[in-house]
DNA sequence: GCGAAGGGCAACCAGAAGGTTGCGTATGGA
DNA sequence: TCCATACGCAACCTTCTGGTTGCCCTTCGC
């Protein structure tokens, strides 16, 4: 149950990648209305083709997205992977800080 | 089910606040042992006290902690709600990318 | 009352981050 | 064949960020 040290430093590259205004709609877009190219991405958002490519490369390197190829579009999904094993993260962090305070309510109770 | 724009915002906050490998060993450590005061938490991170405090005001205005002032020393403890907001948002995006592939392959099978 | 421990405030610094513009390169369609 | 579309690469700029040092203030214990 106990998250390793790469864990933790995987989770803390994901949640850098997410912590981005335009980055985060960007995964909330491609998740809800699934894969799309580069362009269509960059116009929604409101930033240049670069700007976007930088972002969506950016999340790509946490491993929350995928670009792939097809003819002269790239197509970007969502890695969904990734997202559950930060999602379970926090799940496990909220669970530890509920131990913590249950054994600091026992040892309140010793004296 | 479709977060607004709003907690979105809000999610990047504490997402971007998480992004940070000693701030994201802060809030691991102190759910794990528990509430502690500022200078134990800079010495076992490595940096100096007012690195540290920096990094815990800014996950505390992130809602992510909490800092109380206990006599000299200011004790420093988790703030869940915000932790299970955010971690609930990661299942909601899950959950539509799934139904978005759902919704392409029907759409595939459809032709 | 005094020293040490815990903090607050401010200045300062180097590097990362987000964004833009410019330009050259493949690819699909009329 | 030609043109518009979608990209890749690179330079450049400004702002944000993580960290440090220096100095002064408050609180606890003896």
């Amino acid at each position: 149950m106990k998250p390793t040290a790469q864990a933790l430093a995987r989770a803390a590259a994901a949640f850098a990648a997410l912590g981005e205004p335009t980055r985060l709609a960007v995964m909330h877009r491609l998740a809800h209305e699934g894969p799309q190219g580069t362009v269509r991405l960059a116009d929604h958002a409101g930033v240049s083709r670069q700007a976007i490519t930088k972002h969506l490369e950016a999340l790509e390197a946490a491993g929350l997205v995928r670009g792939a190829r097809d003819g002269r579009t790239r197509v970007w999904s969502v890695q969904p992977r990734r997202l559950d094993d930060v999602q379970r993260l926090l799940g496990v962090i909220s669970a530890q800080w509920d131990d913590a305070l249950e054994r600091l309510r026992a040892a309140v109770e010793e004296d």
